[in-house]
DNA sequence: CATGAATGAGAATTCATTCAT
DNA sequence: AATGAATGAATTCTCATTCAT
């Protein structure tokens, strides 16, 4: 049957399995027969919309991007205590991540890989990362002697992956230990993530924010 | 002696091959014939030591995982303060994790997805994992009700993702700010992460380690 | 008039852009889509009005023979000395080769392919062109003896592929020597080829024209 | 069954199937699903010893031009008498083409084509044909006033389409009239050739060859 | 007329794996 | 131990064509 869905229907499902199928399976090993078994849409409806399987690959990493930024830039254009708005980035994020967890696992499995076309795709993106969360945390460096041996950016990276670890790993530790990590409400797990690294970063910089 | 024994230097170049490649373009975006050129071996020869691509994976993540064990492992086989043992944890992680930087990157990649023959795999070696590095911070939760309602498994996770960022997010950041990241030593690294985690943990146990 | 009237245009658009694509990459190496894009028309409208990709090409042969047999005929029909005549019609074949170079190479270039819906096709307007070719030549060979050792019908192909073969190598020779074969004007190309034939053909039969 | 047969048989049968199919359906109309088959091999087989299907063409390029150059190159080193010379390499042209038609129509049909891939390797020969031929017929043009006005490199590209016009329109003409072309005997055709170009070269540049 | 969506078949190429030598 | 040939299935992607709108 011919034109049976609205064009936008068929691309959408098209996105959802990848991000699925991608995040269970990897990129690589996810092929385009699969995919378009699973979004129910004919095999060369993908390369129609998409153009190519990589295509496809970017337009995630876009849009978990492109949402994450809005988030986190949201989050800092606020006014308030820079402890509060690091709390309140920190349970945003988590919150983002949570909705968008397969978005986060793609998006972290193809994180080392060097394909050029996607590197500077990568790189891109993680420019505009660092220097958001990069604004967040410059402030809290109040020492330029320690802002120096310690740069800011540094804990970007690190407050990043503290957020992002219990999705990463959950697929492996809701096989470990069922449910032990599932109890603990994301909330609950943003204040402790919270908790680690305000306290953490007061330490490393010895001052209070 | 013919000077000959080409067998396990060919098993052993297949494996070092596998891991670089692995490592900069994923397991399923590399095909056997690439890495059979790379250690410069014949294709067949991969089936042959290793009777399957699959298996080479298996490999590689018994190699990381297994030596990873060790390492923790006598690190708190130690007698020592907490604090102390904690601290030498940490740094012995991030320096095996440095010298294991593709196996480490292999192992994240693969992580979140689900084959079924890696799956338990991951599981196995993951088990260990949590109970090696809780055993390390059981002492930590005092308070039975904090522990209850924080299981101390948890920073497990936590912590092995904030000792792995560095790494992973080193083949983008390079790209993003060349020089930034490694600039700081290994050990000034592990120090900063020790802080945090440390202080971290103490203002959420309300505790003193 | 609303300044619409698109369909004639387009038609003859998707014709100038077959006839172009085709000369320059082949029949089987041009797609739809691309012929699409070339002709700026949307790509269900070739089907719509040619019906199908080889109703295109033999659109093209059509253009191309009927074309030529007319130019072809009008010569013959003139009276006049035949080595005039003959003088004449290489000019005028020459001349049309030149207007119409791309219809001349998409049909040598397919010429030589037997899909039989095309064969059959080229079949009936290669007889009318030896037909209309024999008839000139005809009445060179005054000796039948002669006719019958040597048909006359043969140097139909030989003088066609004289003529045709400064644009079937041009595409390579404007690489090897260029210029070399622009310099030389279209008049004095069929002056040459003129010459070698008549002086070949009356060596051949021994007579005179 | 595996390792059946020698390697070399089968890229053998793989190579004629290939110039078969090509010259009758056209480089771009066959499938390597169609040579497979034809060629009773399998179909990865075709890229495990040719790499690609454009490799394949390069190869039958090579074939047609190697062969000729080397025939062309044997017949100009020769002692002799310039219009002897010339007969004998008309000849050797001619009994050259059949014993390869179908290699010198898939070049023919694929000469004008401009993938830059296979372009640069027509031109390769291109120039060397032109060389080739040009050193036979260098003599030929005494006059420099004469050599200035007409190239003799011209006359290349006349005498070779004069010497394959009978190949490439043997497909089309032994539908319009069957038999009359096979008639005439290889020997025969090539003197009818070699009388018209001699002749024709005299009349033209006004010599005595 | 014109368009975008849709389709099934087929394109070339690569895959991991096997096996005879 | 090592190799080149071989295979069937799968890869991504493009094909010409059709049709509802």
């Amino acid at each position: 049957m011919h034109g049976k869905q609205t064009s936008k229907e068929s691309k959408k499902r098209i996105l959802q399995s990848a991000v699925k199928l991608f995040a269970r399976q990897g990129y690589g090993n996810t092929g385009l027969r699969e995919l378009s078994k699973e979004a129910g849409v004919n095999l060369a409806m993908i390369n129609y919309f998409f153009g190519s399987k990589k295509a496809l690959l970017k337009e995630i990493l876009d849009v978990f991007f492109a949402g994450y930024l809005q988030v986190a830039g949201s989050e800092l254009s606020s006014e308030g205590e820079l402890s509060v708005k690091l709390r309140k980035f920190i349970h945003s994020s988590i919150n983002f991540f949570e909705t968008h967890c397969d978005y986060l696992l793609v998006t972290i499995s193809e994180l080392p890989h060097d394909d050029p076309e996607i590197t500077e795709y990568k790189a891109k993106w993680g420019k505009q990362m660092v220097e958001t969360i990069g604004a967040l945390l410059e402030p809290v460096a109040v020492d330029s002697t320690m802002k120096k041996s310690i740069p800011p950016v540094i804990f970007s990276s690190i407050l990043m992956s503290m957020m992002a670890s219990r999705f990463l790993f959950n697929p492996v530790m809701k096989q470990v230990q069922p449910g032990e990590l599932a109890e603990l409400s994301n909330e609950r797990y943003a204040d402790i993530i919270s908790a680690i690294f305000s306290h953490g970063i007061e330490s490393v910089y010895r001052t209070k924010i």
